[in-house]
RNA sequence: GGCGACGUGGCCGAAUGGUUAGGCAUGGGCCUGCAAAGCCCCGUAACCGGGUUCGAUUCCCGGCGUCGCCUCCA
């Protein structure tokens, strides 16, 4: 049974679901109004071990992910660059899941968008008028947030706390609202903005009404799990649950939210402070199984530091897992079910509020061992531990490879060096062994003959 | 000002009131014709000052420092 930090409760607690077996998700998915950073890949990818992990628990998880493509941002964006605003949405939501793609993020259940669903939150909007929760303005409607009782939860503060700071920043609609925290349910669009038709006005919804809307309607009242990046805590999800809660209607039963990404200076990266901030570059310069082997190695609540040299370390490390699956796979093992205790303890720390970086040191101990197995000629064991290690990298989404195709050639010129040494002609296999060197291979010597992979 | 997180060995990063995290790097050994690759082995570290305790990195108090949230950023 997996146990998970809840937000509200402030503790690691069960997870539970409605219908036991089957998990119901919602994560709050991107604004699309320009290239995805770190941040947006560490939170995509804790939840896609998550997911993962359940699905090879044998939960059947549906994972219910938006896309915000309607937005003040995106419309800001559009009239700088004086183009139509949802070919950039179009655009980005394109180079979104490409990413997700080289990330090995699985695709969610439903990614519904935020546009396809401007007529129920319009129908809802209509709700909390007539239920007095909310209020039209100037510039738009608001949820009075005097009819949410709890509000603050979330963010474990209650209001008067929360409006003693924050001091600079201007507040939005200030003028005409009830509360200072109340916010936007629909905002008026200005000439020449997108809108759509409203009782109270052309305009466009607010965000925080999107996946009040959409997460209702596809997993349900009461659905299991809420989660998103530690920013998403307030106010986005705090106004979202908000709304819930003046609509009479049990929402979210469990929160989470996993850390920030931060430059090596510990500073949360959310612009520009690194030179691999941008997500779309990291996949491209380095093998993007390294950022998932980074975010396994760090607790998904703790900020990760993202610098080139904790990238090359992961690299690294991926490389020696890869070169075990590789020998593995041609040590002609028995087939094999894997360790029992070594899942089992697997799933312990798991469960634990997923517990990545401990699941990575079971993950390398059973490979250590693996490979005493076999140096001893062990084959059993060894390929029990082998099987193991594949199904736990595969609980987390870690794809190992094994056994590049090597052209026939380069084989062949292998098994010449192979020859050479036999007959101890050392000149010709050393001069084997640089020339394939030289076409970009690692040429091992082993005691099955000599084998070559690309560097 | 309010709320919260954190300060661990060369770097990253976990758990934990007393005994092993783990990764990467370094070092040693094995293998090898020599190499490389690979495998094995190795690390007593915990911001400072008090306190509780037989014993604290782990609990409490106080400093110092870093970071996050406090109206639209994953």
């Amino acid at each position: 049974m997996l146990h998970l930090y809840d937000t509200v409760t402030r503790d690691v607690r069960e997870l539970k679901m409605r219908e036991p077996g089957k998990l119901g998700i919602y994560l709050c998915g991107p604004t699309v109004y320009g290239p995805p950073h770190l941040g947006h890949g560490r939170a995509t990818l804790v939840y896609d071990i998550l997911r993962r992990y359940m699905e090879w628990s044998g939960v059947q998880v549906r994972l219910v992910s938006n896309i915000t493509d309607i937005d003040d941002k995106i419309i800001d964006r559009a009239n700088r660059e004086n183009r139509p605003w949802n070919e950039i949405t179009h655009k980005c939501e394109a180079v979104w899941f490409d990413a997700m793609n080289a990330l090995g993020v699985l695709r969610p259940n439903d990614v519904p968008h935020a546009t396809e669903y401007v007529d129920q939150m319009v129908d809802m909007i209509g709700e909390l008028m007539s239920s007095d929760s909310a209020y039209a303005t100037d510039d738009g409607v608001y949820l009075d947030i005097s009819s949410v009782p709890d509000y603050g939860l979330l963010a474990h503060q209650n209001l008067e706390d929360m409006l003693s700071g924050g001091g600079d920043r201007e507040v939005l609609g200030a003028a005409q609202k009830r509360h200072p925290a109340d916010f936007a349910l629909w905002k008026f669009s200005k000439p020449g903005e997108p809108s759509w038709p409203s009782p109270w006005g052309e305009g466009r919804p607010g965000w925080h009404s999107e996946c009040v809307v959409m997460s209702l309607q596809l997993l349900g009242e009461g659905f299991d799990l809420h989660c998103g990046g530690a920013d998403l805590r307030f106010p986005h999800h705090e106004n979202e649950r908000a709304q819930a809660v003046a609509l009479g209607k049990t929402f979210a039963q469990h929160w989470m939210h996993n850390g920030f990404v931060v430059d090596t200076e510990g500073e949360k990266m959310s612009k520009s402070l690194g030179n691999v901030t941008n997500l779309v570059d990291l996949v491209q310069h380095y093998d993007p199984r390294a950022y998932r082997m980074l975010l396994l190695q760090t607790h998904y609540r703790s900020p990760v530091k993202v610098g080139q040299d904790n990238i090359d370390s992961s690299v690294k490390s991926l490389a020696n897992l890869d070169g075990f699956a590789d020998r593995m796979s041609q040590a002609a093992l028995p087939a094999k079910s894997a360790d029992i205790e070594v899942l089992a303890k697997f799933r312990e720390v798991m469960d634990n509020d997923i517990d990545t970086p401990n699941a990575m040191a079971i993950i390398f101990d059973t490979v250590r061992r693996a490979n005493i197995a076999i140096e001893s000629g062990e084959t059993d064991v060894c390929a029990a531990l082998t099987t193991a290690v594949h199904e736990m990298c595969n609980a987390l989404g870690l794809v190992l490879r094994s056994g590049d195709d090597i052209d026939a050639a380069i084989v062949d010129r292998a098994q010449q060096l192979d020859a050479a040494r036999v007959a101890k002609d050392f000149a010709t296999a050393d001069a084997i062994r640089i020339e394939l060197q030289a076409a970009g291979y690692v040429v091992e010597t082993t005691k099955a003959g000599t084998r070559v992979r690309r560097a």
